[in-house]
DNA sequence: TATAATTATGATAATGATTATCATTATATA
DNA sequence: TATATAATGATAATCATTATCATAATTATA
């Protein structure tokens, strides 16, 4: 939180109402990944009157930031999550029965990535996403 | 080409001229990532009065019986390309520079996806994206 | 063949997430 | 306090995709 406060300092942002009410919803709800509309309604809780584009806005910033992670999930929609900077660089197993979102720290991927290295590539970043059916679905056939 | 218009014929799916057309757009673009729209204007040079609505269901009914994959690039576009069953089940690098999309058949992930296996999920499906530059634009910075 | 049933098409409207606009408000600085 | 700057919320615009629906083409049936 000391870390985030500076950083948005560092940018010379506000900490505004409306953006702690969002930082606070991410803060909470540490671990899962969220949509903006979910953010909005959670945000509404402590700022009520919070409007979408303000929680876009913050979103994005936090996100440009590195405080959060911004992803795609279902196709069409972003889902924002805290980035713990311990795994800082994560993969996703979504389910396909129930929708769950797990995570995968490992990453063998660096073995890949040296590969293109290799043929002239320079690679910044990538992501992994699995989908199957999480074990309690799995179990559930 | 025979193996498709079996695949059609099994699903009771007329090849009427669009779908032709639609296909032949993929045929001829063997390797490339077409958006729907791009491939509208294609189809119209075969046949004009095709509309967009035709070309996204061709596509979708297509990617369903696995003659295309589609996948998502740009962040809130989907892109289809031929599905040549040799490299089955292949991965993308995206040049964050000139937008080139070129392809990593390799795959190394299947021990991260045995790892999952050994907790309890069931995974069917996998896609990884690289971000980065590639060998060209790399070269002129 | 004539007719009925099914499937496909194209124009266009609707949807839904995200972004842009803009007048108003809050905050910081001189 | 006056003034510049940043932030906000309502709402319109955007853009890819999906749904609707009347019409046309194809196939099955009598
Ligand atoms: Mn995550
Ligand atoms: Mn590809
Ligand atoms: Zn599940
Ligand atoms: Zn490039």
């Amino acid at each position: 939180m000391d870390v985030i406060n500076a950083k948005l300092r560092e940018s010379s942002y506000r900490l505004t109402g409306q953006r702690k009410a969002v930082l606070n919803v991410m803060l909470e709800n540490k671990g899962r990944h969220l949509s903006a509309e979910e953010v909005l309604w959670e945000a509404r809780k402590i700022s009520p009157n919070i409007g979408i584009a303000t929680v876009y806005r913050t979103l994005e910033k936090l996100a440009s930031l590195e405080v959060l992670y911004k992803s795609m999930f279902e196709g069409n929609k972003y889902r924002y999550e805290l980035a713990e900077d311990e795994k800082h660089h994560h993969h996703h197993v979504l389910c396909l029965a129930c929708g769950l979102i797990s995570e995968v720290s490992g990453d063998l991927l660096h073995e890949l990535e040296s590969d293109l290295d290799e043929q002239g590539y320079k690679i910044i970043d990538h992501e992994l996403k699995f989908y199957g059916y999480c074990p309690a679905c799995n179990k559930k056939k």
